[in-house]
DNA sequence: GCCGAACGTCTACGTTTGTAGACGACCCGC
DNA sequence: GCGGGTCGTCTACAAACGTAGACGTTCGGC
């Protein structure tokens, strides 16, 4: 069974780890002056963000010196795949397109992405279901 | 101002709106009959989730009999773009792109919804960004 | 007109989340 | 070698969430 997926993130928890995900890994002190700019968090709070991530498993601490270097166990997409498939599951009926639509809208995409789409979908529109 | 968007739905308030939406109206017995089946939830447990629901301004009662007529306050879309908000907005870098990939793969679409996604992916290619 | 079944409300309690202070350990510069 | 600053840990506490029992009210059937 292994370890398999660990806990779903809550948003504050989103918020620390979009940061590690971007820097690819983290020292406590830039995550929390991350956090004090962009959210108005306190230290303490920040490091108690960090403690439940690592305890959760969706961070990595390394001790380097008196402190440690944190970084994400997985990558972002997978994470956010869950959180997708627990979107997708509320979808009831047929609101899985209406959402799909609103999603494309919303969304900043590159033109390779627009392709990479579009051909998925011209995979699927024959063998539709 | 007005009172715009509901606090967002916890998962355990989903399920319920999933089944309230689905019927479109509900007494809270169908409700506890379902969520007995479903979930394994004690009476007590739904009649507090509903209780909340109203409360939070995600379904209004309406008195009939001794009872309630539960309904949805808003159809069940609203809801849904507002997660998909949320989701996108943990999206890093470019992210995006393979998300909504994910999703299209997970989704089960006809052919109609295929085609409006198409034509939106065609409309937005020109001016990509 | 009374009784039982069903309904909604109140209360409860453990867990998770958001937010943060206190404190002891430790490393680096002087 | 010492002191100051930084780090992580421990503790705390309110609010939200998940789950549920107790109870008073009330509607419908007999």
């Amino acid at each position: 069974m292994a370890d398999s997926a660990p806990d779903a993130l809550a948003p504050a928890e989103w918020k620390v780890m979009k940061f590690v995900w971007r820097r690819g890994r983290a020292a406590a002190r830039d995550v929390i002056a991350h956090a004090a700019a962009a959210h108005d968090w306190r230290p303490s709070t920040v490091k108690t963000l960090l403690k439940r991530l690592v305890d959760k498993g969706h961070l990595k601490a390394t001790r380097v010196g008196n402190s440690f270097l944190y970084e994400p166990v997985e990558s972002a997409l997978p994470s956010l795949q869950r959180a997708a498939d627990s979107l997708l599951e509320h979808a009831v009926d047929g609101l899985a397109g209406p959402l799909l639509v609103h999603l494309v809208k919303r969304s900043r995409l590159g033109a390779e992405e627009i392709a990479e789409l579009r051909a998925l979908l011209d995979a699927r529109k024959g063998r539709a279901r």
